[in-house]
DNA sequence: CTGAAAGCGCTTACAG
DNA sequence: CTGAAAGCGCTTACAG
């Protein structure tokens, strides 16, 4: 059942119909309705793909997601994804797990044209690439940027956040506090690496290298660093983790060294992800607004999609340091360390 | 740049860049490389909408999930992905939300032959309905299904998982179980319960009816579930929640109680999501294929499309009941009361 | 192995 | 307010 055959049935032209599909408000009451009836009596579809290549618009926006299964994502995609539904697009999901590769690919549906437009939270890809590409397709980055680009991004400040977090630590009176970094080749592990060195630098802390152990974002690997932080002949008392899945590793640990968090070592996370509030103990971490990052990237993409002018290009959103259970003060853990 | 362009500037037909795109295996090596080095010197990219309008195929599949944010959906996903883009098929992600007319909306991108065909994860529409779509359009049912439907469907069998779960708190002793269900319009619901009902009844134990409450799927609503039956006069030993986010927000209600998991009270997950194993106490739970009933469910699909046969329409996946912390013998909780 | 031509199902500028 | 007609960018059956 195509367009066609429903105009024969109506007794109208193919483009009446295509005109009480798109456009009701030019045709006549009577016209619109007679062939209403028509479309609901034999169930007529239209056909959106044609629709898609004669208009040159999909209605579908790509989202390049790094990992899927991340809790932290998937807040953020549920912000885009309440924003794209509300203005008539449908979101294609690309989960490239961390790999560049796959994040070309996903790119490449872009440059195809079968969406159009994109919001990536993810932006390894060369630089000069990326922003050729912005400049002919519709695009922003979210959480991760690329910087000295003119690309449109939303993030929080994340060498600041960093920054409050690590001093958070040093307030207690920890001065050995540990970096578990993310992937180092993603610019939000160097941005939050930078922060914990400004923090520990501008209270003339010395930063022991082997202190800073890479992570990859997940749990295991949290785990895995922090028990070679501990091996280490001068462990330290406090740990801030690039993400929340990585603090937990980094307790769980911890805890399988017979320690105890907060009272034997001080663990600060990032993101605060739900479980961070459920998680025993409960996660000193930063928050980010999730969501609302996820939104605010959906909206400028709509507007350039629809070639409308963006004020600010860049937009930092707020973060907040929230206080839980998994820190406590230096002195706490010297105590405990003395009694073993 | 379109393909007539690119024909143009390599002296051949448009219908020679399209086989060399399509079926290289048809043009000659010499045309062939003529072609490709103009495709690749002007960075030529065929214009897929076109190519999925004129051939009828969209290389899309849509996926829709009742909870993108959930630790056990996105396992799912990630088995479906992967198939899926082995098999050159992009995912299109539709979140319901657990919202029914959300599941309707999805629908209807399949009818509109938006995507070469669906699986679905949340199954609540009429049945007559939804078999009606099926005959015309390739369609399998995971992790949800519904009863007596002829549509290909992957899942584990929740009646009896169900029953070896709560079968397990009663060899522990128990005999004041309580089951917190998912929302009751679910079939898996009602399956779990179901499974419940028969491990007490063929033990010849009572159900007090107030020892059955309705959740709805998250970690809050089984805490709030679990404070209403600790609030009982006659209180449960043991609890079975339908998934492992609801029997962390019980033992949290447990927690806050004063009392303690599993020495107080003993708690039964379903799912086996990463969290189930690093909360404390760890979550006796019961462990689904997540990962390869995405998969099959893809292969039956990719099956379907390719117009294939299929020989088991229904695929039963093993599930596993994994012990671990979050559940004593009653003895040890009666103990302990009488500490209290 | 290659090309000319038809056609997929819509939308829209134009004419009336 | 409505219709006839062109055309979006590909693919493929057919002919040679």
């Amino acid at each position: 059942m195509k367009m066609s055959d429903v105009a024969k049935l109506a007794n109208v032209s193919p483009a009446t119909v295509s005109r009480v599909l798109s456009h009701p408000e030019l045709v006549s009451t009577e016209t619109r309705q007679k062939v209403l009836d028509v479309i609901n009596q034999v169930n007529y579809k239209p056909h959106i793909v044609a629709r898609q290549f004669r208009t040159k618009e999909t209605k579908i926006i790509l989202v390049v997601v790094p990992d899927i299964t991340s809790a932290f994502f998937s807040k953020v995609l549920r912000g885009i994804e309440h924003v794209a539904v509300n203005h008539g697009y449908q979101v294609i999901l690309g989960d490239t797990e961390n790999d560049i590769e796959r994040e070309k690919e996903y790119i490449n549906l872009l440059l195809q044209k079968q969406a159009d437009g994109m919001v990536l939270l993810t932006a390894r890809l060369n630089k000069a690439n990326l922003e050729e590409i912005s400049n002919h397709f519709p695009m922003v980055l979210a959480c991760e940027y690329i910087d000295g680009l003119n690309i449109p991004t939303v993030s929080i400040d994340n060498i600041s956040s960093a920054r409050k977090a690590t001093e958070h630590l040093i307030k207690l009176g920890h001065t050995k506090i540990a970096h578990i970094t993310g992937t180092i080749n993603v610019i939000l592990s160097r941005d939050r690496m930078r922060g914990y060195q400004q923090a520990m630098m501008s209270h003339d802390l010395d930063i022991d290298s082997a202190y800073i152990q890479e992570g990859d974002f997940s749990f295991e690997s949290g785990y895995n660093q922090m028990l070679k932080l501990l091996a280490l002949e001068n462990p330290p008392t406090a740990v801030f983790a690039f993400n929340d899945d990585m603090a937990m590793g980094a307790i769980k640990a911890v805890k399988d060294s017979g320690l105890n968090v907060p009272k034997d070592l001080a663990v600060v996370g990032f993101d605060n992800i739900k479980m961070s509030s459920i998680h025993e103990p409960n996660l000193t971490t930063i928050d980010q607004p999730k969501y609302e990052i996820g939104k605010k990237a959906m909206e400028m993409l709509i507007k350039l999609i629809n070639k409308e002018s963006i004020h600010k290009k860049k937009i930092v959103m707020k973060d907040e340091l929230i206080i839980r259970e998994s820190c406590s003060s230096e002195s706490k853990v010297r105590e405990s360390l003395e009694v073993i």
